[in-house]
DNA sequence: CGATTCTTTTAACATAAGATAAATAATCAA
DNA sequence: TTGATTATTTATCTTATGTTAAAAGAATCG
């Protein structure tokens, strides 16, 4: 639990009580390599923060899977698409290598805002960097050729090339395996 | 003014206090078809809301003009990438039809969410929603063809189509002018 | 209104990436 | 270790989209 309140203080201190709160509302969760954290139509209510391993969400397009982004440790991972709507999530949380993560729940979470506001102004910067992340990642998808895409990912994130089978990083640039493949060759 | 308490009742309501609060820090700022409301190196400090008009955010990769997103009349324009990083942003903010918004100094009312924690909820809200809204454009821009692409805007957004220039429109999209003029002409 | 400028379409050609199938290579379980 | 499964690469062919240039069509402005 440390490591989690560690990584808080990069965003907003919150005071013990809030800390200790929180700690109340969390369990510590271990999975084997490729086990499901979330599955594909169960609507999000819990926050993942990754102490160790590596986790990804996907879904399927006609059939065909789709990675929709990566985690690494010291990261939260949450179909946000589902937990800040309330809807049913049509993608699901894998994770990729033995991992551990503190499971936060959503719910009482919220519940927390009311009582301790630096709690919501944690939770708040938290999703606007992670909003900001995301931002950035489309404008690399408009008018990017795959190869520049692939490029820019061994820069800024090689460890995805070492860790995550290339079948997955293929859907998350966007292309097939195959051409992933042929990228990858030329050099 | 009213139009933007109108649509601040969609996300959270707030004491009248704190409405006066938000007035205060507001302006109302008429453009011209075509002007620029922010430029390009700026760091962002003011969140638009669009009374009358519609805008779009660009920025230029190799010198070719990019379109990020539109908005239109009812709702929010930042460039949140230098907002929530206090970074100068690459993109600006331009108007697309003679537009009236609402200027809010971001500054002033980072500074409000300490006196009142209804204004920071209703912001968090707020970008919450625009955060759910660019997680799930990423989902069309991955493995779709440009013509689907177009097809579900056409859907999705007609109004985009009927007010905005298709050589926006074509970027927004990902593709070329060309691209976007052939798509529109097989039927 | 006419001239200029800006926007959209069309055409011709080049190329990147998709689809399918098969061959290697790597991983994993018995 | 071996066989079976899974992941990756290679090959061939097809197609969507990019590039460049030019023509056609709209919008704007004096």
């Amino acid at each position: 639990m440390q490591q989690l309140f560690q990584y808080f203080k990069k965003f907003n201190t919150v005071p013990p009580e809030a800390e200790a709160a929180i700690a109340s509302i969390c369990a510590i969760v271990n999975l084997e390599k490729n086990e499901e954290l979330q599955p594909i139509g169960h609507t999000c209510k819990t926050i993942y923060f990754i102490n160790k391993g590596l986790a990804r969400i996907y879904y399927y397009k006609d059939g065909i899977d789709i990675t929709e982004s990566f985690a690494f440790e010291n990261s939260i991972i949450a179909r946000v698409e589902s937990l800040f709507t309330g809807k049913p999530s049509r993608k699901a949380i894998q994770v990729l290598e033995p991992t551990e993560v503190v499971a936060i729940n959503a719910g009482q979470l919220f519940k927390l805002y009311d009582r301790f506001p630096e709690i919501e102004r944690l939770f708040r910067k938290i999703f606007e960097a992670a909003y900001v992340e995301t931002v950035n990642r489309i404008e690399g998808m408009q008018f990017h050729t795959a190869e520049e895409r692939y490029r820019a990912l061994l820069n800024e994130a090689p460890n995805i090339l070492m860790r995550v089978p290339l079948k997955y990083v293929a859907s998350y640039l966007g292309i097939t395996q195959v051409s992933l493949s042929r990228i990858r060759s030329q050099r």
